[in-house]
DNA sequence: GTTACAGTGTGACCGTTGGTCATTATTTGA
DNA sequence: TCAAATAATGACCAACGGTCACACTGTAAC
């Protein structure tokens, strides 16, 4: 059934069309100055057929996200995961926060699809596919600082107490890149990112000690 | 002139209960959910008379974030500034951490009116007003940090360095109080709070070590 | 070959929204 | 008493996200 087959491609096709098309946009534009009819145009559809693909126009930025969001784990899987725990962690890091200086249209997707407000919004599917997705991040961390634990490089206590610091400055970073550091060049965005990671990794470390 | 001066009265008494509409709306519905006309009924005026007081729908969020900014501002003067830095910075945070606990709506105001898309749309001026207050914040703080670097408490670093990791820190906070930890009770928001505080200040003051 | 059917693309259309403006009502000043 | 000024108002507008009846194509049954 080779036409069939070719259906199904040139479905997934036009899918694929409508996501680049609706990041193209995202560059110039923020999410809500981003129309339906735009990406529709730019992907060179009619409008009702984007709705043959997604239920509404928010659901195009979870897809957005999630593919992202694949798309990052992989490239940490692909990391040496037995150099140093401090090594791994610093490089993890780097990584995900060059996805985000990247381009803004990333940016844009992550941030506007943390929010708890889109979240809700969203179908119970695609709810449970974000949160899932944010849960292989936290276990992929987990179970490296688990093994910083035991290696005595940090203090040994509840891994969620241990990387809440760390992790609210991680969602800080990506903000102030974006925001605060907007205008800065790539080299002060890099000067930045490495100070912070620094700093996560030192906050960790030292978390048992008082002031 | 009683009459003209009544005038006035009224016409501020007006702004006032736009602001607190709109505000009060914000418990119960995100930002972009919260319409005008939902304003203007709540505020029991005619939809027409919002925009004699604000030119968009964003000016109200910005004026209520400046509103808000005001009160945190002067709520941190009011404590005690000559007591040792480490605690005025914890008592600092902890205060400012305190208003974005204390109801959904500040959150959503002061989260949205943080995003660099929405103060570019802003006027001129509301853009400018904004700046200048996230600046009294950065001063403040700028000068407590340095008085912490004369003490020897933090290491000898360009002040901004040193209080990039923190700062991010500061705003994943916010977020993370109404994203991950939106389910929470008081009580763990309150070690979550505490926990981020402490690894903030640890991170600055063994800012400087190696790793 | 004809008919029924399922899958897909499409743009006219709909309800709602943020924002405008001519009209109305009220006070001021001469 | 009347003209000018100020402010409140809701009918109105353009633009948006989303819907749907219809058109087109290929498949299956007879």
């Amino acid at each position: 059934m080779g036409i069939q087959e070719r259906r199904e491609r040139d479905f997934l096709r036009r899918e694929r069309d409508i996501l680049d098309a609706a990041l193209g946009l995202l560059d110039h534009d923020d999410w809500q100055s981003v129309t339906i009819a735009q990406i529709a145009t730019k992907a060179e559809i009619g409008k009702g057929t984007i709705y043959k693909h997604f239920a509404t126009k928010e659901e195009i930025y979870a897809r957005l996200s999630l593919d992202f969001g694949d798309e990052m784990l992989a490239a940490m899987r692909r990391l040496d995961h037995n150099q140093p725990v401090l090594d791994l962690l610093r490089a993890l890091m780097r990584l995900a926060l060059k996805y985000h200086v990247r381009g803004m249209r990333y940016h844009r997707v992550l941030m506007f699809c943390r929010a708890l407000d889109f979240r809700r919004r969203l179908s119970p599917e695609a709810q449970k596919a974000m949160d899932d997705k944010d849960m292989e991040f936290d276990t992929l961390f987990g179970t490296i600082i688990e093994k910083g634990i035991e290696e005595g490089i940090f203090p040994r206590m509840p891994i969620e107490k241990l990387t809440w610091g760390a992790h609210a400055a991680f969602e800080g970073t990506t903000l102030m890149l974006w925001n605060e550091l907007a205008g800065a060049t790539d080299e002060q965005k890099q000067e930045f990112i490495d100070t912070v990671i620094h700093f996560m990794l030192v906050g960790m470390v030292y978390q048992d000690r008082k002031l």
